[in-house]
This record gives C-alpha cells, sequence and structure tokens, in this order.
DNA sequence: ACATTCACG
DNA sequence: ACGTACGTGAATGTG
C-alpha cells in the first residue's frame, strides 16, 4: 500500500467553513465559526482516511504572478469579510498547536502550491489527495492524485479520480483549462468566450479534444454566431486558458519528514478550550498521544476535593464555626416546590477549597439520622445548626440565584454575590447563567470535572467551582464599571422582586371560568360560520390549511408570503376584509381564540390552590436591555388595547383585605430619557412645559402652529418618536405609516433638522458603538453589539438600530427598577399593608387599602418621579378602580 | 425544534 | 438589489 499524502486548500475550505455555518462566537466575543467548522472537517478527514503525512496550501497576498498577465484576476472578488479575517491569526495558532505544516508563497496561490507539491509527493511514490472546494483543481486529477471536493456545506466530500471526472464531465481531467478558455469564470474574473457556456465546452473539446485544435478548425464549428465569438476572441480564449492553469513548478520542496502531523496535545486542548469548542475538544482525544493526553490530563484536569456529607448537627455547627472564622463561603442550593412554597431542600458548600453537602428535609429524613430522631427534627436540625451563616453579616455569601432563598424564606444578610446577576450584566445578551456555563466561561480549567451523579456531587461541586471563578467575575464587572448597578440596582431589586411574587395576584376564578365557557360558545359560532363560508371544514389555527382556504380554494390574492407559505397575520387579513365576507370571522375567530387560550385556560391552571392568587415569575436576566420579563404566566401582556381584551383585564382584583387595584405609570419616560440623553433643547424645552408631546413634535415636523395639529398629523408624530426610540429608518417608518419610502425619509429629515440634538445623539451612540463594540445606559448598563461591525448589511443594520434602542429602553428601565426599590422600601418602612404586585415596564401595579391611599400616592410620586434627576421632570398618572381594567 | 401569530411596553 | 422598525412570552401547528 502507497502512502498517503494529502493537501488541503486552507483558503477555499475555510470560506466554504465560514459560509456554511452561522456566525458561532466565542466566549469573549471572537468569531469562531470558520474554525469550528475547518477542525471539524480535519478531524473528519483524520478519521477517514489516515493521511500520513498532512499540509496545508494558503493564499498569500493578492497579487499574483496571474495579475501580471491580466490585471483583472479576480478583479470582481469581494474583500474577505472582517468576521473571517479575524479568524485568520486563531488559523494559523490551531494548525500550529496541530503540528500541521502551512505552505504559503507570495505571488502564487494556494492551487499553484497544492499542484506542485501533490506533483512531486507522487513522484515519491506516494498517493496524492487534494482536499479543496475550488473546482479549478480538478484538473490536477490523474493516477496516484485524486481531489476530494467538499459538497454542500462541509460535511461531504466527493472523491475524483479520472473516472469520477470522465463520468461527470464526460473530458479528460487536464481538458478543464479548455474548457476555462472556453467558457471564462465569473467567479474568477476570466473572460472566456462570448456565448459560451459548459454545454457548448464540452461538445466543442469531445469533437476537438483541446482549445488549440478548437482554434484551428474555427471555419469547421457549426454555428455562425458561434464561430464568430470564436474568432473575434481567440487572443482572449488563449489568455483565459493559461489564467486557468495551475502551475505545477513553483519553487517548493517536498519534505516528507516535515510534512507528518507532530500534534501538541496540550496546545491543542488549549487552544479549543480557549475558544470554547467544546465539540471538537472531546473529538481531538484519540489525535492526542498517550503521554501528551495524560500529562495533560493531570495538568489541566483540577484536582477536585472529596466532597464531606455533614449529616449531623455536630458536623454542621462545625462548619458554621469554620465558615465563621474565613468569613466567607460558597453556597449551591438544593429547592422544592413553586412560590410561595417553596422550601430548601439540600445545600452545597465549599470553603476553604474544601466541598461539603448538607441533606436538608425529604431527603435527609430517609437517611440514617431520621431512625435516631423523630423525621420531623432531623432535617430541621442539621438546618438550624447551618442557618446562622446565612444571617451572620460578617460571613460574605457567594451563591446563585438569591431570589430562590428569599423565597425559601432563608434571610441573607451581609454581602452576597448571585453569580447570576453577575453574569447577566457582563453579559445580558446570553441565555445561560447556571453555574456550569458560567464555569466555562469564567474558569475553563474546570471543564469536565464534574459529574452528573447524585445531589451532593452537583451542589458541592457548584459551590466549588464557584470559589474559582468569582474572582474573576468580579474583576470583570470592576473593569466594565458594572458593580454599581449591581450592589446598587440588581442586588436589592431582588428582594422587591420575591415580594412580588410571594404576594401574587388575585384574579376571581369563577369569572374567568365563566368567561371560558362564554368565550367558547362564541368560538363555536364562528367556527361553524367559517365553515359555512369556506364550504368545507378544516383547522382555522393553522395558518396552512388557512392559507390553502382562502388563496387556492377561494381564491383571494396574496398579499405576502412567508418562509413557509402565504402569510396569513391581520395585517394581511385586514386588507382582504372587504374581499370575502370569511375574512371578518377569521379576524373575529382569532382574538377570541388567543384570549381563550392564553388568557383564560392558560391562567387557570396557574391560579395557586392555596392563595388562590396568580405568583408570576419576574426574570431579571432575561433581556439584553435590562428589563424584566414576566413568565408564567407572562402578566405583563394582559390585553389592554381592544374591547374585547379588557374583559381579561376585569378579571384581576384586589384580594381579600385590600380595596384596590392602582395603577402608576410613567408618562412617556422613554422620550423624557432621550431628551436627557439627548439634551435637545426642543426636546427639553417641550417636556419643561408639559407639553403634548407628539402635538409638539407634529407642530415642528409638519411646520404648523401647535393649535393646528390634527389628529391624523399626530399620529404620524407619534410614530415618528417612536420609531427614534426603536432606531430609526425610513423604511420601518414606512411600513407603520403605510406611506412610501421617499415620505418617511421626508419626516425623519425634517425631524433631524428641528431636533438637532437628537440627531446628534444618535449618530454619536451608533458611531461609539462601532468603535467601542458596546452601548450604555445612564446607570452604565452594557450591551455588547458584535454584529455591529459586520459585512452583512442587514446583521449590521439590526445592530445599528439596537444600538440606538438599547440606551433608551435601558435607561428607561433602570431608572423603574431604582423606583421600585425604593418604593418598597418607603413601603415597609411606612409599615403599609398596601403593596406592589407587578411591574410592566414604566407601571407599577399595587393593591391598596382605602386607609393607606393617599400614603400610597405620595411614596410613588415620590419614589418614581424622583428616582433619579434629569434634565427634564417625570412624572407619573395613578389610577385605581376595583380591577385592573378600572385603574387604567 | 422551529415557524407563525399575537398579546404587551 | 437588497429588506427591518426595539424589547419580550405563550399557544399552536408542522417537519
Amino acid at each position: 500500500m502507497k502512502k498517503k499524502f494529502f493537501i488541503l486548500d486552507g483558503s477555499s475550505l475555510l470560506y466554504r467553513a465560514f459560509y456554511a455555518l452561522p456566525l458561532l462566537e466565542s466566549k469573549s466575543g471572537e468569531f469562531t465559526n470558520a474554525i469550528y467548522g475547518f477542525s471539524n472537517m480535519l478531524l473528519k478527514l483524520l478519521g477517514e482516511w489516515q493521511p500520513d503525512a498532512l499540509v496545508i496550501a494558503f493564499d498569500k497576498g493578492k497579487k499574483t504572478f496571474r495579475n501580471e498577465m491580466f490585471a483583472d484576476y479576480k478583479g470582481t472578488r469581494k474583500p474577505t469579510p472582517p468576521e473571517l479575517l479575524s479568524q485568520i491569526p486563531l488559523f494559523h495558532e490551531m494548525l500550529e498547536a496541530w503540528g500541521i505544516t502551512l505552505v504559503e508563497l507570495a505571488g502564487y496561490e494556494a492551487d499553484d502550491i497544492i499542484g506542485t507539491l501533490a506533483n512531486k509527493a507522487v513522484g515519491e511514490g506516494y498517493e496524492a489527495y487534494v482536499v479543496t472546494g475550488d473546482r479549478d483543481a480538478l484538473q490536477l486529477v490523474k493516477p496516484d492524485l485524486k481531489v476530494l471536493f467538499t459538497k454542500k456545506g462541509i460535511s461531504e466530500l466527493k472523491v475524483y479520480d479520472e473516472a469520477a471526472f470522465q463520468e461527470e464531465y464526460g473530458l479528460d481531467p487536464i481538458q478543464l483549462i479548455d474548457m476555462k478558455g472556453l467558457m471564462g469564470d465569473t467567479s474568477d474574473n476570466i473572460p472566456g468566450v462570448p456565448g459560451v457556456g459548459p454545454k457548448t465546452a464540452i461538445k466543442l473539446l469531445a469533437a476537438y479534444g483541446s482549445l488549440e485544435e478548437v482554434l484551428l478548425h474555427i471555419e469547421e464549428i457549426s454555428g455562425k454566431k458561434l464561430q464568430e465569438n470564436i474568432r473575434d476572441n481567440q487572443q482572449q480564449a488563449v489568455l483565459s486558458k493559461k489564467l486557468a492553469t495551475i502551475c505545477t513548478e513553483v519553487p517548493v520542496e517536498f519534505d516528507a519528514e516535515a510534512f507528518k502531523i507532530n500534534t501538541n496535545g496540550a496546545a491543542l486542548k488549549g487552544f479549543y478550550t480557549r475558544y470554547n469548542i467544546r465539540s471538537v475538544l472531546k473529538a481531538i482525544q484519540p489525535f492526542i498521544s498517550e503521554e501528551d493526553g495524560d500529562a495533560d490530563l493531570e495538568e489541566q484536569q483540577l484536582a477536585i476535593p472529596e466532597c464531606h456529607i455533614v449529616d449531623s448537627v455536630g458536623k454542621a455547627k462545625e462548619l458554621a464555626d469554620k465558615c465563621k472564622k474565613t468569613g466567607e463561603v460558597y453556597v449551591s442550593a438544593l429547592f422544592e416546590g413553586k412560590v410561595p412554597e417553596v422550601s430548601l431542600s439540600g445545600l452545597g458548600l465549599s470553603l476553604a477549597g474544601e466541598r461539603y453537602y448538607l441533606p436538608i428535609g425529604r431527603e435527609a429524613d430517609n437517611g440514617l439520622e431520621s431512625m435516631l430522631f423523630a423525621p420531623s427534627c432531623a432535617d430541621n436540625q442539621v438546618w438550624e445548626a447551618i442557618k446562622p451563616v446565612f444571617s451572620d453579616d460578617k460571613i460574605v455569601k457567594y451563591l446563585h440565584n438569591v431570589k430562590m432563598y428569599y423565597h425559601a424564606g432563608i434571610e441573607v444578610m451581609g454581602k452576597i454575590f448571585d453569580v447570576e446577576l453577575m453574569g447577566y450584566l457582563l453579559n445580558p445578551a446570553s441565555s445561560q447563567y447556571d453555574i456550569k456555563s458560567l464555569s466555562g466561561i469564567y474558569a475553563p480549567e474546570l471543564m469536565g470535572t464534574s459529574k452528573e451523579t447524585a445531589a451532593s456531587e452537583i451542589c458541592s461541586w457548584q459551590a466549588f467551582s464557584m470559589s474559582l471563578f468569582v474572582g474573576e467575575m468580579l474583576t470583570e464587572l470592576d473593569k466594565k464599571d458594572l458593580t454599581r448597578l449591581y450592589t446598587d440596582i440588581e442586588l436589592p431589586l431582588v428582594k422587591v422582586l420575591a415580594d412580588m411574587e410571594e404576594y401574587g395576584i388575585y384574579v376571581n376564578r369563577q369569572s374567568l371560568q365563566e368567561q371560558a365557557v362564554k368565550v367558547g360558545g362564541i368560538i363555536n359560532a364562528l367556527e361553524q360560520e367559517i365553515y359555512q363560508l369556506a364550504g368545507q371544514e378544516f383547522n382555522v389555527n393553522s395558518p396552512k390549511q388557512l392559507g390553502e382556504v382562502l388563496f387556492e380554494k377561494l381564491g383571494l390574492p396574496v398579499i405576502k408570503k412567508t418562509k413557509t407559505g402565504y402569510s396569513t397575520n391581520a395585517e394581511v387579513l385586514e386588507q382582504l376584509r372587504d374581499a370575502h365576507p370569511i375574512i371578518e370571522k377569521i379576524l373575529s375567530y382569532r382574538i377570541w381564540t388567543k384570549l381563550k387560550s392564553t388568557y383564560l385556560d392558560g391562567i387557570i391552571p396557574l391560579i395557586n390552590p392555596n392563595t388562590h392568587r396568580i405568583h408570576t415569575s419576574f426574570n431579571q436576566t432575561v433581556t439584553a436591555t435590562g428589563r424584566l420579563s414576566s413568565s408564567d404566566p407572562n402578566l405583563q401582556n394582559i390585553p389592554v388595547r381592544r374591547e374585547e381584551g379588557k374583559k381579561i383585564r376585569q378579571l384581576f382584583e384586589p384580594g381579600e383585605g385590600y380595596d384596590y387595584l392602582l395603577s402608576a405609570d410613567y408618562s412617556q419616560i422613554e422620550l423624557r430619557v432621550l431628551a436627557d440623553m439627548s439634551q435637545d433643547k426642543s426636546f427639553i424645552k417641550a417636556f419643561k412645559e408639559n407639553e403634548d408631546i407628539h402635538a409638539r413634535t407634529a407642530a415642528e415636523v409638519f411646520g404648523v402652529d401647535i393649535k393646528e395639529v390634527t389628529p391624523q398629523l399626530r399620529r404620524s408624530a407619534k410614530a415618528v418618536n417612536f420609531g427614534i426610540v426603536y432606531g430609526i429608518s425610513d423604511y420601518g417608518l414606512s411600513q407603520d405609516l403605510k406611506i412610501t419610502r421617499k415620505e418617511a425619509a421626508g419626516y425623519i429629515e425634517s425631524y433631524f433638522e428641528k431636533c438637532p440634538g437628537v440627531k446628534a445623539f444618535i449618530d454619536k451612540t451608533v458611531a461609539d458603538a462601532h468603535t467601542k463594540g458596546y452601548v450604555q445606559t445612564a446607570f452604565g448598563r452594557r450591551r455588547d453589539l458584535p454584529a455591529i461591525n459586520s459585512s452583512n448589511y442587514m446583521q449590521r443594520m439590526l445592530a445599528e438600530r439596537m444600538a440606538m434602542n438599547t440606551p433608551i429602553q435601558g435607561t428607561a428601565a433602570d431608572i423603574i427598577k431604582v423606583a421600585m426599590i425604593r418604593a418598597h422600601k418607603m413601603i415597609k418602612k411606612a409599615g403599609l399593608k398596601s403593596r406592589i404586585l407587578l411591574q410592566v415596564h414604566d407601571e407599577l401595579v399595587l393593591e391598596v387599602t382605602e386607609a393607606e391611599l393617599a400614603q400610597v400616592k405620595g411614596i410613588l410620586k415620590e419614589s418614581m418621579e424622583k428616582a433619579v434627576t434629569l434634565q427634564v421632570p417625570l412624572s407619573i398618572d395613578i389610577n385605581l378602580g376595583k380591577n385592573w381594567s378600572e385603574a387604567k
């Protein structure tokens, strides 16, 4: 058997990998998709073919000898996108670690190096394999020289030997260059002969064998036009063939010894760890030699200490004393139950490099202790023994999700570092803030050390791992100036949210169920009418089936398409309203089914049977801008805009012992934030004088007196103001107002003319985003925008809109968070019974008693309007009623 | 798991 | 020539 020599076209494969995969990002923000794709390709190659030697050829520099022949060679090539360019240094680093030789030579393309080395290898008795995504290389195919060509994406390779080439092209491989001479190549900007494509080229070569022969027999060629084209472009065809011919005389040597793969296991592992490419990390194991792997494991794999099980009061007390001495403790707790019935069921602890686990609750009852003591005492005793650690304000706590501790009734005193919140502040775009994910980012050396087995192992590992990465997180927080945001806003807010979730909000279950039945009736009736009008029964809820009925059976005009078929959304249906009576019914059906499934049927099972209230979750680490989100159920999107929807809001009532629901909402908080941040004179003046901001905008943009502003004009101006907050584009505004893009651009232009401060602010924000790669709120909350310099237009524009919107939306979110903390504190301090139940971005909902009404209003005014001092006043509206709908 | 639709600020 | 307004969560249908 001959030895196998592989030569890879690095440039072409890297390109392929880059475009085949979505832009992956490492934790530190680098793009790694091309590296990832290339690595997989390499692994597959090594696994399947077992090469004896392998090198990678790479293009170097832009100009090659071909440019001397033809200046415009590859002239239509777009520049390499920066997202790929940034991966090239990583590529070098990667090859270094793999111990794979990279061959590049100024003035030559990778193809030429490949051709030369492959030929030399064959001369030395090797079987040569060229791996590439560039069809040009197929011309090299000959006995003992095969080309592996990347089919769709990067995963599949097609093997071209002479037979395979012959079968596909009907030609010998070397004739590929004659073909290129005739037909040219748009991607390389090789001209060829006009009017000759692959079909004609193959036909001609089948008849005459080579370009030169074709040129000698021009007169015999059938087809006048074709003859003429070839005759007129003889020189060009010859040049094209030359350009397409791979040079196999490149000054490089075939060095069998140097071309062997010589992997440095530790470096390789380090590389993939650093860039967080985990799947590759697993796959490289077989390629790391024994000693390498073992030595590496010993070196890298941290020694994780044994977990001590603390299952007696004596041991627990001892541990508590130890905590007191060290002054800090890492905790990972296990909870059971749902809010508001959460209890602690296990406790992983770590201090001074040791691991502990304390079984608590049911789990402990099953243990030894329960044989000796009454079961109900056993858990409490271990817990009671360790509890002082939590109430000791001299002991620093490092933990995950402190809100759950509050829910379990644990008073956590002293300094608290909640790694979930810290992780969120460091990168609000992430969706994973569990301890394991965080450890992967901030302490990669921990990777692979957690054995997912018993609760004791998991919890104590989590506690221990925090001790290894909290330092890194704190350093990062400090570096990014996020420490204040953490200590002054996010952490204090946790207690407020925990209380709100625990309070829950009362819903009238009786009315809810009645409504559900009633709406069910309406839906059934509509359904029948729809079937009648359609002349068939079908699932109205299925956009696919609905689309078929509307646009195929009934032949209604198609307004818009989605990725998968016809669009049937409300906007489309609205335009079809007059085209067929069924449309109206469908719109109505949609409204009612939405109400029933999401807000009636969806909420019933979430009413807590003990409290008869709904306990939503307010998520503090979800949004990229700093807002809260609400789930299970989402109480931040309860209907309000439509009459039908208000029926749902009416079901939310003050609970027993309370008289009203009260809603306090900020007036135009985002525009006021914009006024403040932009320092725009006319905006500031408008708010100071308490003017109707949309009317005022209308007056300025449309050049009329404020008294002359029609509702129509005001509506347009309102849309423009919204547009500014969302990151304006003429296209978006034109869609919203249903005007032409030009008109929209006109509105924006005159807006910016009248509000130069806003214009300057937006420009500066976007420009800063481009240079820094992130944006910030007034409180320093930070959002990275990795796509801001993308070469992809859409992605870049999206990032720019995010850059405009995030400081505004995020600052408003910061402000209401401050207000919530202050209001909650003042309410508690005053010993009031009234309490905050919900937050809906710019609104707080409270349940209040008649007696406390005046005081509560005062507290809200104070806490909300004075949460921060801006250049414009902040103002709130307060409404109350016997249900949430009335309190609007 | 992903797409579509629609509820809110 | 291209196509999107910013930020969420839930229900439903479909591959």
